[in-house]
RNA sequence: GGGCCUGUAGCUCAGCUGGUUAGAGCGUCCGCCUGAUAAGCGGGAGGUCCGUGGUUCAAAUCCACGCAGGCCCA
């Protein structure tokens, strides 16, 4: 496809705004953008691509989008461009997570209520309602930050959670879950409020003020084994678990104690003299509980004690639970269990289980297959008397008389009281308790395996997140708790039969219209209507009703792959199969265990049914960006205050330089501290350090100005890339070609690093190549190529290498930087094609000259060298030298800084007249040495490596040569002969001589900076030149304005100066008149400028 | 408590499949340029590579244990 070329686009200015106020520019483009539609234009122009898949992660609209969005988008986007440039049809569907608690709680903060009684009596649909409007409270924010950072999303046709159709394909998914048997009724454990009745999620239990100080019993119970006298101690601060007792867990691998101890005695008597009693701790803790008195009668390991049957702390009977996930054998209640989670930092090392009021006794009661005993129940009170203490008795108020009953009878070891932090219900204050409630599970723990599998198989970044953190978790995977004891959220589809127990699940709306005969008018796939629709049980003929819980959010963002088409209804099948498994997803560490687990939960078992999906992996790429922190280290949060709002930040700085900013200064997964403060930030008067201005002043700044001056004269020239007279690419000089090669490595470079998906990388190369080879190698050295003399072979080879050089950068860059690019790309093509339909360049190897690659990096070296000893002498570079000399340890080298290439840069670039000497070595300024290369002598000298290196080190110079000419030398390493080889050795050189020179341990460089009056003449002429053009510019002329140029001088050096050197001058300044007189031009004035040791120059000049 | 990550120049970070002058940018000091100029360039100074042990001929790099910080999960 070619666009017709558009003269007064090709090589147009910049717009002024770019470099300064880049939000403005930036803000023009996307008005060309939207103009133009260019997005839908490249997406049409890959309709019948192969597909590169691609999911967008739904952000929950009810937030405001922060500047740590911008981070995971700009990776987001950044990467679909560059597949996209690679010629793939990339589909980016938007997405919207709308349901969960955190839309409910900012819906009750918004209507002044609090808890479910408050939100029953508002009126669930309303309430409902309110949800569903709440969550795009900032959707057009997060749409327009969206199309303001250019990230480019289908905001057209989203995925929403909340949708009908979404719903519906997320209900098609449980019942599958269901149908397979993975789907059961549990328990779980969650701290719950007895006064609301309702269990908190962690985000609740997370809010600030929740934990406080309290003062809590802290007890020490025998538990008396039933064969044999010794007792079991165990420690809790809540006695009102005791009557709940299950078991003791002990650390299989911890070694516990049978000590015998006096028991307690009255005030004042024989200590002892009570008797004594033997007791069972932890061998670590025995000291902390037991004092210094005891004896250890016996050790054994908590293993070997596991299934001792013991008495439990209280006879009453306390009703038995049925815990869904498992059926409890009688015969282990109040037996010892072992348990990994038992610590000995603290208690007795022996753990009282009281399964239904802790998480970790829940897991132990499952392994082991406890009965599950509740004493407390739903409000929080006991449900039978206990102890005598009375039924009903709120438990915080139920441990004193449980004390009182437990030490009354022989059992309290040891009572104390102690201060810790507990937790309380952020809504009344009440005391929390952990509590077993009612919970629907999938069995996801039962394809574990399959999870494992399929997560090897991505290509995470960083690999570690994934095939470590990510993959130990899985590991541990146990079954996923997907009911909510909530109101906003996909109803769980799950209907009970209230006479037999029986369950249903509905896949479809379909479905549950037939089976319920109707649906009752307004039906919207969400509470409350939904919970009115029964179901006849085919089982029993009883009433079906549904399960009231809706479903974890996680499970809606996880279905997202097919809820997003609509699987697999109508065309949904189709859709899905074309966009499954995903390419490529990103999104930041957080989501580890939220999104990126939900879609390997989901995908690793729903893709094994269904004929149109394929099974295996589910993601192909994960990128993973760690969290922002703020300047000071600290992470930007809504609590701390110290999220930065990204519209100031963008205002200030453009969304390019932002882009590249989070992308090249990021490690994958660690955390990015972001060097940036607001405007208004009192901190930025004092020395202030913005990293994001950094990337504009070294970076953007640079390409902006490296093109600024390609269009300035090419425009000048009316330069046109396909004028048939600019040489080919094999005929140009050696500087062009190198820079083509650069060029051609880099692309291989950036493209390489793309696609491991190493955006830092990318960013690194590209930065390295325009800064240093483009701008301050290439530009530089070849300045005046661009506007001496006129329109030649050589100028056309420059303008064209330029231009080729800029074309590939502004590709390069284009994914990254998709405004500053296409801004670019739209006057280097001279056409008005946008940057973003182009293909991304592929290096083309023949185009790679190694050789000369080399042999500019060596010319650089010894440009480096000459200019630190052309400062340490004080010599100016404008004063030409008359010799520069170089010893080289290698033959090679001499060879090519010999070439006229390498001696016509280096010389130019120095300011210098000729080679002193070039020589591989005299013996007199420096010697040769030989270092050891121990990659290849380690390995066949071992140990006698050291000794090796010294005796290399001794080598003297003839040796050396000899190596390097190719002969053998045998060194004595330990008495023993070592035969060596030019391959054993990396020559170097050591400098001898007794004057300023430079070395890297390979070249040696040194100048003559003696001057001669010819020398100091010509270095005249080139102030001369340097001030003449200076007055130019302070008389405003054009730089491409011809001059009458007159001079007058005071010193006799001067003066000859600019007569031998009026030619010089003349041409340097673009004088076609060039006269020396005493009085200035005709209605004009001379500038005097004094020069060197007391000289003065006089000058004047007047445009022709 | 568990898992993972991080600790390198004043600051922000590269380097880490072990190989002998440990790099960059910013800052700082000195200097240059003025035909890219509301820019740019060069040259210096600056480092017990968190600590302690270990493996090895050789450790910033591998291992162990600490210390400090972070994230997630308990």
């Amino acid at each position: 496809m070619s666009a017709p070329t558009d003269p007064e686009l090709r090589y147009a200015p910049l717009p002024e705004a770019l470099a300064t106020r880049p939000d403005a520019a930036e803000r023009e483009v996307l008005a060309v953008w939207r103009d133009q539609d260019v997005f839908g234009a490249v997406q049409a122009a890959r309709a019948e691509a192969p597909p590169f898949v691609f999911w967008e992660g739904p952000p929950t609209a009810n937030g405001r989008p922060g500047i740590h969005h911008v981070m995971a988008r700009t990776i987001k986007d950044t990467v679909c461009r560059f597949q996209t440039m690679l010629g793939k049809r990339v589909d980016r569907k938007a997405g919207w997570d709308t349901h969960g608690l955190p839309v409910e709680l900012e819906v009750e903060k918004a209507l002044g209520i609090s808890g479910k009684p408050q939100i029953e009596e508002y009126g669930v649909a309303a309430f409902n309602a309110k949800c569903r409007e709440s969550v795009w409270t900032y959707r057009k924010e997060w749409e327009e930050l969206s199309e303001r950072i250019g990230y480019w999303l289908d905001y057209e046709h989203p995925y929403v959670t909340y949708d009908e159709d979404y719903v519906e394909s997320v209900w098609y998914v449980l019942k599958r879950f269901h149908d397979e048997g993975l789907v059961y009724r549990g328990k779980r454990v969650v701290h719950y409020c007895g006064r609301c009745g309702t269990g908190l999620s962690s985000h609740e239990v997370g809010q600030p003020g929740v934990y406080q100080d309290v003062l809590d019993p802290s007890v020490t119970v025998r538990f008396p084994l039933r064969d044999g006298g010794a007792s079991l101690l165990a420690w809790t601060t809540t006695p009102w678990t005791l009557p709940s007792n299950v078991a003791l867990a002990v650390h299989p691998n911890v070694d516990y104690v049978r000590a015998r101890v006096a028991l307690p005695v009255p005030k004042g008597a024989e200590p002892g003299s009570a008797g004594h009693e033997e007791v069972w701790v932890a061998a670590p803790r025995a000291a902390a509980v037991l004092g210094e008195g005891h004896e250890v009668l016996e050790t054994r390991k908590g293993a070997e004690l596991v299934g001792l049957a013991y008495e439990p702390p209280f006879a009453d009977a306390v009703p038995e639970v049925d815990p869904g996930a498992w059926v409890p054998e009688a015969a282990r209640r109040w037996t010892v269990v072992a348990a990994t989670y038992v610590t000995t930092e603290d208690g007795t090392g022996i753990v009282h289980q009281a399964p239904s009021y802790g998480a970790d006794d829940w897991i132990t009661a499952q392994e082991n297959a406890l009965p599950v005993l509740q004493a407390v129940g739903t409000e929080g009170r006991l449900v039978v008397p206990v102890g005598g203490v009375a039924a009903g008795t709120f438990f915080k108020e139920a441990d004193e008389g449980l004390m009182e009953d437990l030490k009354a009878r022989g059992r309290m070891f040891k009572k104390a009281r102690e201060t810790h932090s507990y937790p309380h219900c952020w809504r009344c204050h009440t005391a929390l308790f952990q509590f077993a409630t009612p919970a629907w599970y999938v069995r996801t723990s039962s394809y574990k395996e399959r999870m494992l599998a399929y997560n090897a198989q991505c290509n995470w970044v960083p690999a570690e997140v994934g095939h470590k953190r990510f993959a130990d978790w899985l590991e541990n995977n146990i079954d996923w708790n997907i009911s909510r004891d909530r109101y906003w959220g996909t109803p769980l589809p799950f209907w009970v039969c209230e006479g037999c127990d029986a369950e249903h699940a509905i896949g479809s709306r379909a479905e549950l219209e037939q089976l319920a005969g109707g649906l009752p008018a307004g039906f919207d796939n969400h509470k409350p209507l939904i919970d009115e629709v029964t179901l006849a049980c085919d089982a029993c003929g009883g009433v079906m009703h549904r399960t009231r819980a809706v479903l974890d959010c996680w499970f809606d963002s996880g279905s997202m792959p097919y809820a997003q088409h609509h699987f697999p209804f109508g065309a949904g099948r189709a859709a899905t199969a074309r966009q499954f498994p995903a390419d490529f997803i990103a999104e930041g560490l957080d989501q580890t265990r939220g999104w990126f687990y939900s879609l390997i939960a989901i995908g690793s078992f729903l893709a094994e049914l269904e004929p149109e999906l394929q099974p295996g992996v589910v993601y192909k790429n994960c990128v993973v960006n760690g969290l922002l922190l703020d300047r000071d280290g600290q992470k930007m949060s809504k609590s701390r205050g110290n999220v930065l709002p990204p519209w100031d930040a963008i205002a200030e700085h453009g969304v390019d330089a932002w882009r590249w900013y989070l992308l090249s200064s990021s490690s994958p997964g660690e955390p990015l501290r972001v060097e940036y403060l607001p405007p208004e930030h009192p901190e930025r008067a004092s020395g202030y350090k913005d990293g994001v201005l950094d990337v504009r002043r070294r970076f953007v700044g640079t390409l902006l100005n490296s093109y600024k001056f390609l269009a300035e004269y090419a425009r000048l020239d009316g330069f046109d890339p396909g004028d048939a007279r600019v040489p080919a690419p094999a005929s140009r000089c050696e500087i062009d070609r190198w820079l083509l090669s650069r060029v051609q490595t880099t692309v291989g470079e950036v493209r390489g690093a793309f696609e491991a998906y190493d955006l830092s990388g990318a960013c690194a190369r590209v930065e390295r190549f325009v800064v240093d080879e483009l701008s301050n190698w290439y530009i530089r050295r070849n300045r005046r190529r661009f506007w001496k003399g006129e329109v030649s072979t050589d100028k056309l080879g420059a303008f064209a290498t330029l231009h080729e050089a800029l074309s590939a950068v502004t590709l390069l860059v284009a994914p990254v930087m998709p405004f500053l690019a296409d801004v670019l790309w739209r006057r280097l093509a001279g056409h008005g094609r946008s940057v973003h339909v182009e293909p991304f360049p592929a290096p083309d190897a023949a185009r790679v000259d190694r050789a000369l690659e080399g042999a500019m990096q060596l010319v650089e070296r010894v440009v480096e060298m000459g200019r630190a000893l052309r400062e340490r002498s004080g010599r100016r570079v404008r004063q030409p030298l008359r010799s520069i000399s170089v010893r080289a340890s290698d033959p090679a080298s001499l060879a090519l800084l010999g070439s006229p290439f390498a001696t016509e840069q280096v010389l130019d670039e120095l300011n210098i007249k000729g080679w002193g000497s070039l020589a591989a070595d005299d013996g007199q300024l420096c010697v040769l040495r030989a270092k050891p290369n121990f990659k290849v002598l380690g390995k066949r000298l071992g140990a006698r490596m050291k000794a090796a290196a010294g005796a290399i080190g001794q080598l003297d110079s003839a040796a050396v040569a000899a190596l390097r000419g190719g002969r053998s030398v045998t060194v004595d390493v330990d008495g023993e002969p070592v035969a060596l080889t030019a391959e054993d050795v990396q020559v170097t050189v050591e400098t001898t001589a007794d004057f300023d020179v430079e070395t890297d341990g390979h070249v040696v460089v040194f100048l003559d900076t003696e001057l001669d009056d010819e020398l100091v003449r010509e270095g005249l002429a080139r102030e001369v030149v340097s001030r003449v053009n200076a007055l130019r510019k302070e008389r405003g002329l054009a730089v491409e304005e011809r001059i009458h140029l007159r001079l007058d001088a005071d010193g006799e050096a001067l003066a000859r100066a600019l007569e031998e050197h009026a030619e010089l001058i003349s041409g340097e300044t673009l004088t076609t008149r060039y006269e020396r007189a005493d009085a200035p031009l005709t209605g004009s004035a001379w500038t005097e400028f004094a020069l060197g040791d007391g000289q003065t120059l006089r000058a004047d000049l007047a445009a022709r």
